[in-house]
RNA sequence: GGCCCGGUGGUCAAGAGGCCUAAGACACCGCCCUUUCACGGCGGUAACACGGGUUCGAAUCCCGUCCGGGUCACCA
């Protein structure tokens, strides 16, 4: 038994498998020439980031425009980080933006496909069995350093002002025999398995990036951990065994990997697989509040990096996700316009239009974007959204709306289901205030009437609308008995009339119509005044009206 | 600090040596339409980080400076 193979047996003597079972168990795929295999693979270490959802969307669209395959796999390597319900967070939350899930986990519990498990805690197995194959090659060994011992070594590194880290002469246990090593483990000392490193600080790699282009580095030099002294593996190698026996095509992830691409890359190469094709996405930045500098968004300090704050503010999924496609994809909002009623799931999407630099979150435009979206729903898609979004986050609303769900929808039918919908609301927790005056219960009177007006006027207007109001179906109706209240009160039933000779009369038709409806909603700005007050009924408007009219009177 | 990646209006961006007197969108401002509010339409303010090259010609190519970001773990 040579030397190698006697150290393999020694640090994984329960492994008797061979790398050839795993790649005859996960045959390649068979799919259509030019489709992509993708995936996003997150770590269970709670809710839902915005980056994850970002690139996941990426990852899902790369998928559909070729006709591949989207996967998803879960990286929970590091026990430390793990919180419990994790998985289901990410996952159902993925699925509330509407991003659908090939294969690997498709909820919390349920995985489905032919390359699982898709857990790395469940494939431990398989990463030692690529490793004892490494280190029976000479390729990978065992290092006994303690956590102390690498400080101490990067400490002396730093003092002499070379490069830190585990490489070339400070690769302390690079030639440990297995005698050596038998020694240390009868002792009950813990090992890392690491990989012994063929590359070079002063040879170049470069590899082409979907997103970014050409980019070149040093080699890696770097005898960096594969398997962690509990036997599970490093981010590094799982990902290397994963996307190769999975299939992976194309690692579409965050550029913070950039840097350690050259790591990932030596693995394949060690490892005879084909590397996948990398393209690495740009982090949404937000600017500090504080110091006014942009940095990445950011898990503690800012509110919008977790997805649940627009879940929260009532966000459709489909706004958020519109959003982000408009930074995705720089030509995206071109072809929104060119095509207004498609999903944007059939916009066809190219890796290379995205933007190599970071995007500002802009809440604007997310805002602008969303109003459009809601603007294009039904008012049955609005209650029963409506509905269920309070009845998590507005219980008070919630009551309301539930109380009468047919009045509700005419609320909410008012200047909508026509060509061109109104775009007061772009998210759910807009609607309260939007409909306040439609409730007795959240309607709050105002008498703060146009300045043009005195306040005796006012309420000879409505004292003479009281006197005639009879609901009309029709605008133009209704709008007429406007128009009759107000020549006998001075007023020019026509605007035209009133603007060629404004001295003459002491306001318009529009100026009662304002006056109308402050006294029934309590504002100035609403949507169409004759739906409203359908809607409201006569008993009520007239209610109100009379109500305006007596404290106008005092 | 080493190594990477960037830098076009407040924001997102188009731009591949002459079509750039630099597009479009959001935001902001003004006007028009209109019974109000919106929607819509029209218009406006506002940018190639800086310095050197290369070239007849540079936002675009090269070098340097500055600035920003990322990364340097038995975390992903």
């Amino acid at each position: 038994m040579s030397e190698n193979r006697r150290m393999a047996e020694l640090l994984l003597p329960n492994i008797d498998k061979t790398p050839d079972y795993y790649e005859a168990l996960y045959p390649a795929r068979e799919l259509p020439e030019g489709a992509r295999v993708v995936r996003i693979a997150p770590s269970p270490t709670g809710y839902l980031h915005i980056g994850t959802l970002f690139t996941g969307m990426v990852n899902r669209i790369t998928a559909t425009t070729t006709g591949g395959i989207f996967f998803t796999r879960i990286e929970d390597t590091d026990k430390k980080r793990e919180v419990e319900g994790g998985i289901a967070d990410i996952i159902e939350g993925l699925k509330r933006f509407g991003i659908g899930i090939d294969e690997g986990f498709i909820s919390g519990t349920e995985e489905k496909g032919n390359y699982g498990p898709y857990k790395q805690s469940q494939r431990v197995e398989i990463y030692q069995t690529y490793v004892k194959d490494l280190i029976s090659r000479g390729l990978a060994y065992p290092c006994f350093c303690t956590e102390e011992e690498l400080a101490e070594t990067r400490e002396k590194q730093e003092a002499l002002k070379v490069r830190t880290g585990y490489h070339g002469e400070w690769a302390r246990h690079r030639d440990i025999t297995p005698d050596e090593a038998e020694k240390l483990i009868a002792e009950g000392k813990p090992f890392v398995v690491r990989l012994r490193s063929g590359g070079s600080e002063d040879r170049r790699i470069t590899f082409d990036d979907g997103i970014k282009g050409k980019i070149e580095m040093p080699e890696n030099d770097e005898d960096f951990v594969l398997l962690k002294s509990d036997g599970v593996p490093t981010y590094h190698f799982a990902h290397a065994i994963d996307d190769h026996l999975m299939h992976t095509t194309h690692v579409i992830r965050g550029d913070e990997w950039i840097s350690s691409t050259p790591k990932h890359i030596e693995l394949f190469r060690i490892l005879g697989f084909k590397a996948p094709k990398y393209a690495h996405v740009s982090p949404i930045m937000k600017t500090d509040d504080e110091t006014g500098a942009k940095r990445k968004i950011s898990k503690r300090k800012d509110p919008e990096a977790a997805v649940k704050y627009f879940i929260e503010q009532g966000f459709e999924g489909e706004s958020v996700m519109e959003y982000l496609m408009t930074i995705a994809a720089s030509d995206f909002e071109d072809w929104r316009r060119a095509n207004p009623t498609l999903p944007y799931r059939d916009f066809k999407f190219n890796l290379k239009r995205m933007s190599v630099s970071g995007a500002l979150f802009d809440g604007n435009k997310l805002l602008d974007v969303s109003k459009r979206v809601v603007s294009t729903m039904s008012s049955e898609q609005v209650v029963e959204a409506l509905l269920s979004w309070s009845r998590e986050y507005n219980e008070e609303f919630y009551k309301l709306l539930s109380a009468d769900v047919d009045y509700a929808k005419r609320v909410f039918a008012i200047d909508r289901d026509v060509p061109k919908p109104r775009k007061d609301i772009a998210k759910w927790s807009d609607a309260p205030e939007y409909c306040s005056y439609f409730f007795d219960e959240t309607f709050t009177p105002s008498y703060e009437m146009p300045e043009n007006l005195s306040d005796e006027l006012c309420a000879k207007i409505l004292r003479a609308y009281i006197a005639s109001y009879e609901p009309q179906e029709d605008r133009n109706e209704w709008f007429s008995g406007i128009k009759a209240i107000c020549p006998p009160l001075g007023l020019a039933a026509d605007t035209k009339e009133y603007k060629a000779n404004p001295e003459a009369y002491l306001g318009h038709s529009g100026d009662a119509s304002t006056v109308i409806r402050i006294a029934v909603t309590g504002r100035r700005n609403t949507p169409d005044l004759c739906s409203i007050m359908n809607v409201l009924g006569k008993e009520r408007c007239i209610e109100r009206l009379t109500a305006a009219a007596e404290h106008l009177e005092k």
